[in-house]
Formats: structure tokens, C-alpha cells, sequence
DNA sequence: TATAATTTTTAGGTTAGTCTAAATTTTTTA
DNA sequence: TAAAAAATTTAGACTAACCTAAAAATTATA
């Protein structure tokens, strides 16, 4: 009634619909089963039981030993998942004055309320928003993301700057140590110096501030 | 960490856990398994099953062929539950323009959201309200709920004026027909004739529109 | 107060989602 | 390309939360 679909997914199946979702664009289309172990912290053999499952539902094509992949209905159920997850991490940020680092582990669990009335009221409550307090795009209630072109920071060349528009890694680990060297969606960033050796760079925020950036947390930024 | 107590219970367990305070209330002290049954839509074999672990847990005092009452502890968390429970229900109708026929089914699946940084930061967000949208108190952050006295406009005497300013039902049903008869909180409501047969009165509505009340709604009307 | 009716508990079973250990299939490598 | 390694599935078990049917305890009644 209130769904769409008829049959109503639970927490645990909404959470691998929107693990295969993300693993697939990694890894181009079949993901592995110890890839969703890993992911989904199960093992092996408890994700090849719930592969069974959400394939009797019509929600992933699974071929025994090769992998899986989401069917059509099964990619739009987790994207109206990534989309309530997202306006609830919009939500949290702007509203309730939670930091980026927080948001979404708490995001985790609001994704699941199931009231369609509800996700577009709060979209219309927050202003349509068209990004979440991490960069990333906001599906549409049809489950349409728009395709977001990116550059990683470390693909940047000395000399050129950019703009930070988002972060692949949402730990609060990661997102604490961005605060700290200053760094937040919407700031200018220069690369000053790439050093050849550990691809560690200094950059310029802002034509303020220079930091000092490993390549790790650089391949964690996403620019344009 | 973030929960205060040392063990997380489960969605069903707070679901019983609330239960228990509402009938409590009513029946005063010791809630029997039947009861719980019916109120929470299972069969009394369930209810003795559940009861036996919430007893482990120390959440609830319970004697086998006597009925159970919640612990300090056991209210306590059924308290904190209330309390989300409530201001979910202030923020669907308020800040969501949700009809109050349709925040309880929501609240009932945000009520279980567990993170006290966000219920504290959601009560500021509201402005602190002391009550939701049905005129229920709010408890606060420490589980305690003001005792609040109110009386049932089926026992106010013909020619009195009162105001209401609560519902003790909160199906849609019900609260869609006081929309249609123009009642809502804080409305003025005039008795003007109580129909000796059925009980039944008439009622004049902030000195406006005059509207016939059955006695089963009158009972579930809260004034002062 | 013995019997009947009602309430509650116990016994045994089911499902979703997990696990470990063993078996099987696929992939790698020598 | 056959053997070793790695990945995956199957088999069998566990827990939470439910169920039905039968047994036991309590309460009501004649």
C-alpha cells in the first residue's frame, strides 16, 4: 500500500540490495561473494544463503559461483534506499546541526522507515536538496541518480586547482582528520608539490592555508 | 556508548517494554499475559516466551501465573521509547505537515532510532514541546512525564464549558472523524444536552458550529 | 468443595539470518 | 594440464520471535 512494491524487503535484504548496489560500481557489474561478505562484515556462506533469498524475489540475477547482479526492480529498491538515506543525512546536517562525521551512522537506520508519504515530504521539507553533506548526488523518487563525473585529488597535476565536491571514505575517522587540515566541501584546493616518491602532496586551501596530504586521503577526495 | 544502558534491546522487546507501561497504567500494577497478547498481536504462548527473557534482563518483575510490572530500569527505558516516540509525532506534524490521524503509524518506526545525540538534538530542534500531537506529555530526557490530570468530556455535566486538550485513541479512524466534526485540541466545547437514553450529547464548538458527540467518542476525549 | 472454565505455561516446531566445518567448483600455477 | 590454492556452496546448528497443541495452574461455579 504504502511501498510501491508488494512485498515489503527487510532491514537485513534492503542492506545487501544497497551493498550490491555500491560493489557493482566498483567492480563493473558481477560481485563476488566474499566481496558482499567483507562488505556486509557475514560470511561467505551466510551471504550465499541470503543470494538464494533475494533471488527467489527477483531482486538480483545470482549464478552459482559467478556472482551476482541487481535486476532492474532490485537497483530501483536500492536506490530508494540510498535516496532515504541521503535526505536523512541532509536532514540531520542542515537541521539538527550534526557534523558530516556523524550523520551517517545514524543515516544507517533512519534509511529503513518505510513511508513513501514521509521521504517526499521530507524532501520538500529540506529544499529539494540535490547533493548530501558528503557530495553525493540524491536520487530522484523514480530511483534516477543523476551520473556524477568526477576526478579523484590524486589524479589532479601540480600546478592545477580545483574544487572539493565530495569524498568516497564516509568513516568518521577520515572525516575528522578532513576537519582538522581544514578541508570541506566547496573549498579551493592547489596542488603545490606532488612528492614522487610516497605521491604525498601539499596543496594550498583556499589561498589560505597549505596542508599536507598522503595519497591515501588523496584518492579519498573527489574534485572538479 | 551512546545508549545508557549497558545491553541494546531489541525493536520487539521496546515494543513490549511500552506495552506494559500503557497497560499498567490502566489495569494498575500487574499486566496479565492475555492482555499483552491482544495488545500486541500475538499468541499468549509468544508472550510468556518474551516474558522470560525481559525477566533475565531485569527489565521486568515477573511471577509465572501472575502477570508482570516493569523495574525502575524497564520503565524507564519504556519512558525513553514514549519520549521518541512523541516527538517524532511533534516533528512529522509540525515541521512535515502531517495530519495527527497519520503520525503514529510513522512514529511507531522512528520511536526505535537509537542515537540520545540525535532524540536530544530533535526536542531542541522542536523548541522543547511539552506535548504531541494528540496532547500526550512528553517525558523528558530522564524518563519522567509530568502526571497529568485531565478528565473525559462523557463525565463533564450538561452546561459546562471545557477545553480539550487531549485524545486517549489515536487510530486514524478516530481522529479522522473529530476532524470531520470540527474537534481538535484546544477547541472550546460547550455541553449543551446529554441524551439520557445513549448518552449521547450535544455539544457546541468554540461557540460556532453545534455537533452531536456518541458516547464512545466522548469517553475518548480529553479536557480540562 | 469438587468440578468446570479460564488462563497460563510448556513442549515442540517454523523462519530469517547468522555461524563453522566440510564438500565442491573455479582459478592459478608449476 | 594436473595439482595446489582460492572461492563458493552445502550441511548442520544456533538464536530471536513467533506459532499450535497439550499440560498445568488458577479462578469461577454449581
Amino acid at each position: 500500500m504504502t511501498s510501491g512494491s508488494l512485498k515489503m524487503q527487510t532491514f537485513t535484504e534492503e542492506n545487501y540490495l544497497k551493498t550490491i548496489f555500491f560493489l557493482s560500481i566498483d567492480t563493473d557489474v558481477w560481485v563476488s561473494t566474499n566481496a558482499l561478505a567483507e562488505s556486509t562484515n557475514t560470511r561467505a556462506a551466510s551471504v550465499s544463503d541470503m543470494l538464494k533469498r533475494l533471488s527467489e524475489k527477483g531482486l538480483i540475477n545470482y549464478q552459482k559461483y559467478r556472482g551476482v547482479r541487481l535486476t532492474d526492480e532490485g537497483e530501483r529498491l536500492a536506490l530508494l534506499v540510498i535516496r532515504k538515506h541521503r535526505l536523512w543525512e541532509v536532514f540531520l546536517a542542515e537541521k539538527l546541526q550534526f557534523g558530516w562525521d556523524e550523520v551517517h551512522v545514524i543515516a544507517e537506520e533512519l534509511e529503513h522507515i518505510r513511508s513513501e508519504r514521509l521521504v517526499e515530504k521530507l524532501d520538500a521539507f529540506l529544499g529539494y536538496p540535490q547533493f548530501d553533506p558528503h557530495g553525493d548526488p540524491i536520487p530522484d523518487a523514480d530511483g534516477q541518480m543523476p551520473a556524477f563525473r568526477y576526478r579523484k585529488l590524486s589524479e589532479i597535476n601540480e600546478g592545477n586547482t580545483v574544487i572539493m565536491t565530495g569524498v568516497s571514505e564516509h568513516s568518521s575517522a577520515f572525516l575528522q582528520h578532513l576537519d582538522k587540515s581544514g578541508l570541506m566541501l566547496g573549498c579551493q584546493v592547489k596542488v603545490q608539490e606532488i612528492n614522487r616518491f610516497d605521491k604525498s602532496i601539499n596543496v594550498l586551501i583556499d589561498n589560505r592555508q597549505t596542508v599536507f596530504i598522503s595519497h591515501e586521503v588523496a584518492k579519498n577526495l573527489l574534485v572538479k
